[in-house]
DNA sequence: CCATCAGTCTATAAAATCGGTAGAGTAACT
DNA sequence: AGTTACTCTACCGATTTTATAGACTGATGG
C-alpha cells in the first residue's frame, strides 16, 4: 500500500553516513565517495543531495576540499521532515494530510466519509512515530541493536 | 510518501455500498447500478470485484437476478484485508512486512539497518489500527461522526 | 589568471505503476 | 434458445520512478 521510496531509503542511508562522518570529525564528504561507499547511482545521489539541501537539511561546498556536510545536528534531522522532502506527504490520502491537504472530490462530505477517518487515524500513527524520530535517535537504535546482537552473540559462546 | 491508491478506495466505497444495500434487505447489487450510484468507472469496478471475489470477500452470482453480494457480515470484513487485496502489503518497505516479508538486498545487517527499525514501528502501527478495523466499524464510525454534525447543527439552532 | 575540482542545472530515457477501456467468453436463469 | 450479468484476456496512455549524460558555475591553489 503504502511505501518509502527507493530514492528515500538512499536519502536516509546517505544521511547516517554523513551523520557518521561528522561524528568522525572528517570534513566535506564528496558526492563521490558517498555514492561509492553507500552503493547508491552517483547521479541520482546528486539530485537527492540537492534536495535535501534546498530544503536545509544539508550545506554544501564547492571546489576542492568542498563536498556535502550536514547543516546542522542530526539530533535536529526529523526523519518525518526528510521523508516528507524526498517522498512527499506522510499521509496515505491527501485529505488527511495536515501539511499539504487536498481536498477529495469524490468525497460528498468529508467530516463524515469512514475511509477518511480511520485513514487520519493511519496518518497520525504514522507522524507520530516520523515526526518523534530524528537521524540521532535512528542511528541510536541502530547502535542499541548492534549491542544486542554481540551480547548474543557472547552469551552463545 | 505512502499511499491507498484510488482502487483502493474505490474498493472501500463499494463493500460499503454493498454492506449498506445487505443491510437493507436488498439481493444482489449489480456491477453496473454499483458503478453508477458510485461514481466508478465500470470496467474499472468490475476488476475490483473481482479481485475481492476471488480473496473471498464477496459472492457473486451470474444471469438474471445475479450480482454482487458481501460474502460475510461488515464485523468479520477487516479493512486491512481489504487494502492488502487491492493495494498489496501495509508496510512502507518490504523488509518489515509480516504477510509479504522480502529481503532488502541493498541492506548489509537487516537486524540492525536503522531505516529498518524505525520502518517496523510504521508498519506495526498501521497495522494495529487497519487490521481492527472492520467494515462494520468503519461504518460505525461514519455514522456517529453523521450524528455528531447533525447535533452541532441543532445545537446552532 | 588558469587549471582543476566539485557541486548545479537541464535534458533525456527506460521501466514500472496506475487508471482506465474493449471485447470475447461463460455460467445461470426464464 | 435467448437474455442477463459476471469473467477473462489483452491492451492503452499518462504519470512516476529510477536512473544517465553533459554542459555550466563557483571555489581553490599555483
Amino acid at each position: 500500500m503504502t511505501s518509502l521510496s527507493r530514492k528515500g531509503r538512499y536519502a536516509l542511508r546517505a544521511l547516517y553516513a554523513l551523520a557518521g562522518n561528522a561524528d568522525a570529525g572528517g570534513g566535506p564528504m564528496l558526492i563521490a565517495d558517498l555514492a561509492e561507499r553507500e552503493n547508491i547511482p552517483r547521479k541520482f545521489l546528486e539530485a537527492i543531495l540537492l534536495e535535501l539541501k534546498n530544503a536545509g537539511v544539508l550545506r554544501s561546498k564547492k571546489g576542492k576540499g568542498g563536498g556535502y556536510v550536514l547543516a546542522k545536528n542530526p539530533a535536529e534531522i526529523v526523519l518525518g521532515d526528510v521523508i516528507r522532502i524526498i517522498d512527499g506527504p506522510l499521509a496515505p490520502i491527501p485529505c488527511v494530510s495536515e501539511r499539504a491537504y487536498a481536498r477529495c472530490e469524490e468525497c460528498a462530505d468529508e467530516a463524515t466519509c469512514g475511509t477518511r477517518l480511520v485513514m487520519k487515524q493511519v496518518r497520525d500513527a504514522i507522524a507520530k512515530i516520523l515526526d518523534n524520530t530524528t537521524l540521532a535517535s535512528a542511528l541510536e537504535q541502530s547502535a542499541r541493536a548492534r549491542r544486542q546482537s554481540l551480547d548474543q552473540v557472547a552469551y552463545a559462546i
